[in-house]
DNA sequence: TTCATATACCTTACATTGCAAGGTACATTG
DNA sequence: CAATGTACCTTGCAATGTAAGGTATATGAA
């Protein structure tokens, strides 16, 4: 049984993943947890518990937007797409985080600076 | 004026952060800010108001371990050494850390899996 | 002397977040 | 007809940083 990633951690990485991935196309919740599993090799799984909230703070927010769809299958499904906000906070999300992975590396490298 | 990391970003690298830069020797809190902002070139400023706490947790947890001195000065301060549960985590933390790092590499990349 | 700054520690109220657990609904497969 | 997969949602709980406040001492400048 895998240990999960720590929570904070699935919170810090939550907003820019699910940008990052509807940065390459519009997705939907079901589908963005089964492309979280694959992005990650199968380490990270994701709860739709957590991503479902997620999604509806991002649209809040205005940094995507989402529109209700019917599949042939007769299944409903709440595609979403990264909007201009967005695409602004994940560059600002991403900068942040090599800014917090550069401090590790070089503290994991022995930490001369 | 530098906008700050967004703190659940601060959550996930704290204790990493903190057992590693104890890893390279003892330190007490007031450093520990001051290294963090050097390892990450100035673009990391915790607050000591989040790191006290921090530091509380992980001596609980046996992650650490405390001692207070007094410096020549007269001044007290707390100096803590990484236990060996804290080696144990620091290597789960880097683990877990480069996973999700490794997934948004992967995304930013453009995806393809 | 007096004032500001740096050192060095601590705590509380508040908003935010994932997790666990529960729910609804329908399609497919055995 | 039962089990599984798809697809969405919500609530109560514990944990966390932030902002703001506090205590105390040393140093250096006006």
């Amino acid at each position: 049984m895998k240990r999960p990633v720590y929570k904070e951690l699935v919170a810090a990485s939550s907003r820019p993943l699910v940008l990052s991935i509807l940065a390459g196309g519009e997705s939907y919740g079901y589908e963005i947890l089964k492309q979280v599993k694959l992005l990650s090799g199968g380490e990270l799984e994701w709860s739709d518990g957590m991503l479902y909230p997620v999604l509806h703070r991002l649209e809040r927010d205005k940094l995507i937007a989402g529109r209700w769809q019917l599949t042939e299958a007769g299944r409903r499904r709440k595609y979403y797409r990264l909007t201009g906000r967005g695409k602004g906070q994940l560059a600002r999300d991403r900068k942040g985080w090599m800014a917090v992975h550069g401090a590790l590396q070089t503290s994991w490298d022995g930490g001369r600076v």
